[in-house]
DNA sequence: ATCTATTGTCTCACTTTATGACAATAATTC
DNA sequence: GAATTATTGTCATAAAGTGAGACAATAGAT
């Protein structure tokens, strides 16, 4: 077995369309079965190697900004039916894949990435991979709907750390652009003028002489993180 | 083997002494190494449940709030030499304990107690465990400084939590000791008449008719958290 | 040329925080 | 037992930050 036994890493995939935040989410062949796109560890491979490199299996893009930020631990969280029906499903062989049937601790990560620059690709034992909603992710298998709960929270908490809006935005934004961040993670409308006076005086931004152009009104400015 | 291969925890473990925040370190019988209290988690253990044991068995005080805060993962983390120096100079027997010189990914933990309830106890390999201030702590094995620094600077940025002060304090204590668990953590001086302000207007406080005395001044307020 | 939608900025009221001042008081000292 | 000392709880004022609205500027549509 090339793989630690036992351990595993389960991804929350943020994207932001100019809305809504999303998050990709796999399902499984002939299944029904939803789960968060998540996988094992080498033996000898790093943790962070191996969530990166399934990251970019998954989306076609190196370095993701990366949050490790819970094991989830229960003894309980394990479901060997489902995970029986999965390989079933794919014609595996039981014998071999008896391991992933066992008892897991995973490591809850959050991956942050511009929307526009994935393209989601399943992996061999899954249907297809597709952006959700935030606020209608489906029923997912074990306790992947408690990570996913638990990565927003974690994200809400640390919305004030420009890594983040740097990771969910293009290089050059409005600050319309920056304040739909915001209220998409935080789920609430914010004041314009009030958000505008913040940003700014938290020295983060660099304004870029080249306007947006498109619409049919004053042109915003662009900003870029400094 | 009983446990989960590759997988550990450690734990820091915080304490405060009226004045400067502690950290307890055991150091390994014959060897001159320092390390965190840590260990490992039974095939059918909940993760936390290893943990509360294994804080336990060390401080004797059971229902210590855990907060875990990151994993360590790094494959070249190992100290296979230093494993075996501790093992040779306890004549375990190094066959059987193979295992231990492995690799393992960590779940780094932080914990805060009531630095008086605590009678630090060493385990069977080591030779004392003691409080060691945050400022000097010694040179620790494999990459424990590192967790060591990492759950401070979680720790600094959590502490608008009540629930950390409520960990760190007896059940009563005086605005001024509040201040001072603040000061130890932060690493900076804050003003009084701010400090106290701010807390009583977070609605979190109770506030006691019985006053402290002892001293050759006014008597200040017990407070305890609501 | 005029209109429309959105932007950048300003103002004023209100809230929160910083800083210093001061009276209250428990134990110590005389 | 009166004066002293150190520290506490609270207030006063100044400074900084935030909420809510107003308004001029302007790129493209009409």
């Amino acid at each position: 077995m090339k793989f630690i036994p036992n351990l595993s890493y389960d991804c929350v995939i943020f994207g932001f369309n100019g809305k809504t935040l999303k998050i990709l989410i796999l399902e499984y062949h002939n299944t029904g079965l939803f789960a968060l796109p998540g996988g094992f560890i080498k033996k000898n491979q790093s943790l962070q190697d191996a969530v990166n490199k399934g990251v970019e299996e998954r989306t076609g893009i190196k370095d993701v900004f990366l949050d490790q930020f819970q094991i989830f631990g229960d003894p309980e969280r394990a479901d060997p039916i489902a995970m029986r029906r999965i390989l079933e499903a794919n014609n595996q062989d039981l014998k071999k894949n008896e391991w992933m049937m066992g008892r897991f601790i995973t490591v809850g990560h959050y991956a942050l990435i511009n929307y526009e620059d994935v393209d989601p690709k399943p992996d061999h034992l899954s249907d297809s991979i597709d952006w959700y909603d935030i606020n209608s992710v489906p029923k997912l298998m074990m306790d992947h709907n408690e990570i996913v709960d638990r990565a927003l929270e974690v994200l809400r908490n640390n919305i004030s750390e420009k890594i983040i809006g740097m990771n969910l935005l293009p290089p050059k934004f409005t600050m319309k652009q920056l304040q739909q961040v915001f209220e998409a993670i935080l789920d609430q409308t914010l004041r314009r003028t009030s958000f505008q006076r913040k940003m700014l005086s938290l020295d983060i931004l660099q304004r870029h002489e080249k306007l947006f152009e498109g619409k049919a009104h004053k042109a915003p400015y662009l900003y870029s993180f400094k």
